[in-house]
RNA sequence: GGGUUCGUAGCCUAGCCUGGUAGGGCGAUGGUCUCCAAAACCAUCGAUCGUCGGUUCAAAUCCGAUCGGGCCCA
């Protein structure tokens, strides 16, 4: 594969993506300086994960924001799929739909997709599928999101109430609208090729618009969603999307919570974070201490840094400290991924605290069905 | 229901026709080198060849059954 091409879908993720050319591929919009304009002056804050370009692209995210201004609320919806233990990628679009929340005050659906998975992976059984869905609403509820506004979908368990609507979206996407869109061939499980109306399903969970933060890759489904939503007199979903994150072991790809070495799981204990940051996070730096004083390091490449600038240092200026500190040589890479681990086990202190306590908050927050 | 094809280390795969207890690639691990990581270079680990049975002195290789995956037809 060569430099400018890479592979984004639901399910693989692979080279160097180009943000601008996936804008185009996609066809999504770009967040415009207006749209941050207006999103600050709604939200009275500067968000950093939006103002940095984490979250990206869009599609439709302005008429939430104008329906909202005109009293029509709206609610939100993101999800996981449950193939493994959470790492820390996987919290950027749910932090960011803790704040959406907290600012709007609006409702919140979060879905665990166990059935996807199973269909997905080969070598994963049902059981560990919802197993790993269970697990990861730990992490989703250490996050801390209003019990009262916040409900938690698991599709194997709420069935019942997904299948009417899902039933509305299968019968107008065919089969080939999936195979377009995913890529589908004759090969292909047939649980796989419905799925994607589940996926569509919370989208008119309640009868509002409904705005939906989540990795690009997702943007797919929702697409077919999109195309189909008047089709059954809904409104179109609205997406913000956020970039992919970088394995530890290096951009071109993302966090793949299959692969243990380049991931940080929420679970882990200080001294694996300060192992695998120290023995697998890929550098910007130079080949040795010398040059790296006279050339200077790469933060735009060094994973370090930007696990720093995607979630761990929401402080601007300490962050463009480290920026230019590590370009100009004065930070090396060692003390760089010091200030990294520091940064994740300060948070992780903290997260599987409260990750403890969500053993006990899960029940009121998983959906009844009705 | 019929047909067909495949099942070899974590992954991909050679070998099967012409039987003599398996070879490669990726990965992984360790080392050298680096402030780390990467790259590079060394080195190492790793498969009783889906399962059961048969033929044979000897089977991943032949035969039968069975389980599992894929495709085609109905």
């Amino acid at each position: 594969m060569s430099a400018d091409e890479f592979i984004v879908t639901p399910w693989h993720v692979e080279g160097d993506i180009d943000y601008d050319k996936l804008i185009e591929k996609f066809g999504t919009q770009k967040i415009s300086p207006e749209l941050l304009e207006k999103i600050k002056s709604m939200t009275n804050e500067d968000h950093f994960m939006l103002r940095r370009g984490i979250f990206f692209s869009h599609r439709e995210m302005n008429r939430i924001l104008e329906d909202y201004e005109k009293g029509n609320e709206f609610f939100l919806y993101t999800g996981r799929g449950p193939s493994g233990h959470t790492h820390i990628g996987h919290l950027v679009p749910w932090v960011f739909a803790k704040w959406l929340q907290d600012k709007f005050d609006v409702n919140l659906y979060f879905q665990l997709t166990d059935d996807e998975k199973f269909y997905s992976k080969t070598n994963l059984t049902l059981e560990e599928t919802k197993k790993f869905a269970y697990e990861n609403a730990l992490d989703f509820i250490a996050l801390g999101f209003n019990p009262e506004k916040t409900k938690i979908i698991i599709n194997t368990k709420n069935i019942q109430t997904l299948y009417p609507i899902a039933a509305q979206v299968a019968k107008k996407i065919n089969f080939s609208n999936t195979k377009a869109t995913f890529g589908f061939t004759n090969e292909t499980n047939i649980g796989m090729i419905f799925y994607t109306s589940l996926q569509s399903a919370p989208c008119f969970i309640e009868d509002k618009p409904v705005l939906i933060p989540l990795g690009v890759d997702q943007d797919p489904h929702f697409r077919l969603t999109r195309d189909i939503a008047q089709k059954i007199g809904k409104q179109k979903p609205a997406l913000i999307h956020n970039i992919m994150i970088p394995a530890l072991t290096g951009p071109g790809g993302k966090m793949s919570a299959s692969e243990e070495k380049g991931t940080i799981y929420t679970t882990d204990t200080p001294d694996v974070v300060k192992k695998k940051i120290n023995k697998y996070a890929f550098s910007g730096g130079q080949p040795d201490i010398e040059q790296h004083r006279k050339l200077g390091g790469n933060p735009d490449i060094d994973v370090s840094y930007q696990y720093l600038r995607i979630f761990f240092e929401p402080d601007d200026s300490k962050l463009k400290k480290i920026y230019e500190d590590y370009k100009s040589g004065k930070l090396l890479s060692g003390e760089l991924k010091a200030i990294l681990i520091e940064k994740i086990n300060e948070f992780l202190k903290t997260h599987q605290e409260k990750r403890e306590k969500a053993k006990q908050q899960i029940e009121q927050f998983l959906l009844e069905n009705k």
